[in-house]
DNA sequence: CATGAATGAGTTTTCATTCAT
DNA sequence: GATGAATGAAAACTCATTCAT
């Protein structure tokens, strides 16, 4: 290095330092950063959304350079796009999980119901990412088929005909309507929870919107 | 000073005050102007999504100089909540409308998805702008109370509630979170249509989406 | 000086105050910004190169801001394309006269030589785009057609056709190839004098170089 | 330190030196790496241009590391340079190959010109290199001597002047200038030549522009 | 010697906003 | 009120160069 702006390169090493310790545990060096980058971009998109955050935040709360981002990701846009399919595939799991526990076609949408709201729940950033900033820009919607949520869909339609085929749930609804209409309710009550300022009045226990949208979609809310 | 770092949303009354004094006069080609802009700015935002989008555009849209536009609103993002407020009363007219015209809590609901899925396909980028963009606006949300949104889930709460009381509805319910899912149901179909592509296959009728949710919120998914 | 503390963007200022002075003179306002943004251009392309050049730098000189400079051009390149085509254009003009004031070929190749060497060294720094940066990159040689240049060299080879339809001139030349070796002779005398540092020893003499050119190309080197 | 504000150009030796140690062993293969990276360079450089090649593409036409190239250049500007070193020094032994055979100053300078164009025919990229990138790079013979130039140029100057001396050739040109100028033709036909597009209908001949150009030199334009 | 992942300074360009007319 | 030319801050992204392995 020239002396001349010895302008300060110092100031990244120490995240780097502690990044290095990883090394020690087996198997992340080459994966470990792209992790990290992405933990990072999840806390900074939820907390600025996609738009107001800078790739500098990111690289900076992840410790690593700015052009380094750019080493595992092609811009901006795909590092969100990468973020969702990555976070994605959990939920995907999460709602396999579900199917795979319960064997009746009620038991499986309850348990989909209440897991997917435990995971907004524990991964309050990721679910802000999802929910809001999936939605958010057109870009992301449309230009971009969107496969995992497509699969998110699909495996709760095939929940319900599978139902319908055993007779334990109705014929009249669509299952796909119905998947449709059941994640915007779970993702708009993940919203509600989410924007709740911390000193807000109404708050939202998720565990109770849990059961109660599971009693909503399997019994109506007519009376009986 | 430029608005370049952008920190704080909202603030939005002062110019629109000036703008509504105008309301005195009475043939209002001011006003009008403002309308335009407003209208613009769906079609653009629409289009384009809320960050994409660029003021002389709508500028042009509209009719008027770039420079107008910041007679009437204070900022872009002024516009946008501005635009909010405008559209969101129409949406909480429909909802009026739908609980005064029918009488029994059911029919009431019945109703409020017909019309709101009738709006939907009826002002198509108006939709847009309120579904995908006032998510991305829970950015907004924060720092903005969003009154007209908490009026549309207060007056569906209302309607529960009072079919709670006449024992049409069950009980066990909450009424703001059958609200918020409702909306969340909604919203979520309005954007499946929108975000269909001319050539897509799985297009979803809304007014058969209207019936189907009408009877899943009503009488649940499970067979009897 | 290198740029590195460049922290302070907003100095700018007295320049600007002096440029609107301007608008006291009678005919510039609009034409007088582009003019003034060219010659910036051609001062700061000729002192750092078209690569090093900053576009700041362009403002700057100037006087007016970084932004002004596109709405005037669309990207650096346009800027230096349009340099070229502004500026070939006097040597067009330059190189017509010559044409119209002489009769015979012979006299009209002469004075060519003598005026463009004229040019050259009573616009230095435009010399210096157009002989340095024309060639410089292959981005302007082959993705643009360069109409002006075509068109020089179109002139010359018409004055030679003409010389050797009277008979003035052999016919042995290819009028093309010929004006493409004067060209090359013209430039590279040209680039020898703008290269010369001030405290050179070898000095080109231009008004001398032109002699020796007219000489060349006329008679040849060989001795009679 | 970066070199984003490369202000310095030059500067090439010390490592040049290091990588010549390498000649003392006898199967070089370190130099060939040398030699693959000048290759390389060449071809790079023609095709994108010295500012618009990068390294990396240079170092992954070598088949070598990014890293590398920094063994045996001091930076992408002290390859460029010996760049033209090493290739101008083809160049020189072209000219003084043509000086020795021939016994004549005409002779002589009909087949430099001969030779030269030949050179081109066969060594496009080079040529490319030498032709455009030499000009762009007067910005760097500021700085930069440019040794083989200049002798190039003295070698043709001589050989004038020899013809001079026995009477071949007339006097009243210089011989300085000459050089220059017949070094501007011929790089202005090379290139030409070089840019002229595979399908463009004005094509030139080669051959038969050295034909040209020697008449035109030794005999002149004007009628006898 | 060789590697290539990482760095981070630097630059073009955009566009919300202003303000002189 | 209306205009729209001008402003200039901001940020994504690039890429020559370094250095730990």
């Amino acid at each position: 290095m020239n002396n001349h702006s010895a302008r300060s390169r110092s100031k990244s090493n120490g995240k780097r330092a502690v990044a290095k310790k990883k090394d020690a545990s087996p198997a992340s060096p080459p994966e470990g950063k792209r992790e990290r980058i992405l933990e990072a971009a999840i806390k900074v998109f939820a907390a600025e959304g996609f738009y107001n955050a800078k790739v500098s935040q990111i690289a900076q709360a992840a410790g690593v350079a700015d052009g380094t981002i750019y080493l595992y990701f092609k811009s901006k846009d795909d590092l969100l796009i990468n973020l969702f399919e990555d976070r994605m595939e959990r939920v995907n799991a999460n709602l396999r999980e579900a199917i795979e526990t319960e064997t009746s076609a009620i038991a499986q949408l309850r348990r989909i119901v209440r897991l997917h709201l435990e995971l907004v729940e524990q991964n309050r950033d990721m679910a802000e990412v999802i929910s809001v900033e999936l939605r958010q820009s057109s870009k992301f919607i449309r230009e971009y088929a969107n496969p995992k949520f497509a699969e998110f869909l699909r495996t709760i339609a095939g929940a319900v005909v599978e139902g319908q085929r055993t007779g334990e749930l109705r014929t009249g609804i669509d299952p796909y309507i119905f998947a449709r209409a059941l994640f915007g309710a779970l993702d708009e009550i993940a919203l509600a929870w989410l924007v709740k300022q911390p000193g807000s009045k109404a708050t939202i226990e998720l565990p109770r919107a849990a059961e109660q949208l599971g009693d909503l979609f399997i019994d109506g809310l007519k009376a009986r």
